[in-house]
DNA sequence: TTTTGTGGTTGACGTGGATCAACGGTGTCC
DNA sequence: GGACACCGTTGATCCACGTCAACCACAAAA
């Protein structure tokens, strides 16, 4: 949407082994040993503003992120304008995976809200998990994770129907935000109707209209972005109750 | 389909020396020296039948797979018995990176026709990385590769239309037979209707008509799996112009 | 040769979600 | 405070694709 955009690059040298969302990030796992060395490997970090890009298709592939505060949306467009989100990223999660392989980005990395992200210098890292056994380990599991992720993905747009993609989407939020020690009822969406229509195959209109159909039949209760999830159980049942998919 | 599968392990220690599929492998770009090192890392080869399975959901993970001749598909299914394919793959592709997240497989891998892997021991390419440089980074390319792949077909399940995901499907297929040195023009589909319509999010009576209209439109000729492309820029230009998708 | 099975094609019909359109709520910038 | 932009909701209508069903082609078995 918007040009070009001005890069904060804070001071602030990163720290892995004072964070606190080592459990959901690259070192999960880690000894406190490796974890030391792996302060050395993380830059600076970035600040992004909402709306503003960390990297955008095209762009030489450097670096990844992992995000220290706020939450993105990747993007992959067409020529044609037609444009797909590819994944909703949260702390702790891993942005840029994408760019290994074209040594160019082939998605746009969006933030959802005022954010920040620890910036890892690629050849750094390649360089620093042929020496340390356990950071090369993580990040291996981190790419494959990625891949059991979209597969899971492929799977709800090849073969669910809106309102078991919407709740297959709620449910995921739901455990996220537990894992990072919200409530697992209660949370705030911070995309749009329209994000989320993109996200699932499915134009805004009808991610409204199942929200509503959900309200009514008392499974969430939903109030511009703010969820709050009154029948879990529900939801889980929408999923596994072949209602006659595509 | 069937129960399990008697694995056949070949004697045969596999070379990537002396492999005609270097260039389309996990070893492409990989200097002779640290080429004659990977032969100590591929263990044997195995053979797999057509219809039977190189791997299952739920196996424990123990090593990753490159075809060296035949095709597989891959697929996911849900407790409801709904599946999808998650993809084709072809000679010189990797399977098996969705298992390194969970120590454990999350899709099953079933040979598209009698078939044969080269088997390569995970912990065996972990430890070998750590040594060979350019290993490393073409094991990471490989997963990223995989990764934008899968954001293709997102792409295409979430905003195509039926004709446009089939012509997108051929034309991938098309060059995908080119890089094996095959005609672009002219193949052989090993999978079926069904198949083709689970991996692109369609009924396969929908992937047949679409076949037929690209038929009666000139676009290519079909009898049963022989495909020849007549008009590859008429495919193109089916996927450029927005044809007001969903 | 007939039989059986699997995969593919085609037609008639139904429907889930897209499209088009109007309107209501909320936040932000003067 | 008012105006504007953006986002979300809801209704009416349409159509692409799913569903159901009949039939055909080819291959393997008998």
């Amino acid at each position: 949407m918007k040009a070009a955009v001005p890069i904060t690059v804070s001071g602030l040298k990163a720290s892995c082994s004072q964070c606190n969302l080592v459990e959901l990030c690259l070192p999960f796992g880690m000894s406190e040993h490796d974890l030391n060395r792996l302060d050395e490997l993380v830059g600076a970090r970035r600040k992004i503003k909402r709306q503003q890009s960390l990297y955008r298709a095209g762009d030489p592939f450097e670096a990844i992120y992992a995000i220290r505060a706020g939450s993105f949306k990747t993007d992959v467009l067409l020529e044609d304008g037609r444009d797909q989100v590819t994944g909703f990223q949260m702390t702790g999660e891993i942005l840029g995976l994408d760019g290994i392989s074209a040594e160019t980005h082939s998605c746009n990395a969006i933030a959802l809200e005022d954010s920040e992200v620890c910036v890892i210098p690629y050849g750094k890292l390649e360089e620093m998990s042929r020496e340390v056994e356990g950071l090369q380990h993580q990040f291996h599991k981190v790419m494959s994770r990625e891949i059991v992720r979209d597969h899971g993905v492929m799977m709800l747009l090849g073969s669910m129907r809106a309102e078991e993609r919407l709740a297959a989407f709620l449910l995921n939020m739901s455990q996220r935000f537990t894992a990072r020690g919200f409530s697992p009822a209660e949370f705030h969406l911070r995309m749009t109707r329209d994000e989320i229509g993109s996200y699932l195959g499915l134009k805004l209109e009808t991610v409204s209209r199942a929200f509503s159909r959900f309200q009514e039949d008392g499974l969430v209760s939903v109030q511009q972005k703010h969820i709050r999830i009154l029948n879990a159980g529900g939801l889980k049942r929408l999923l596994q109750h072949q209602s006659g998919g595509r």
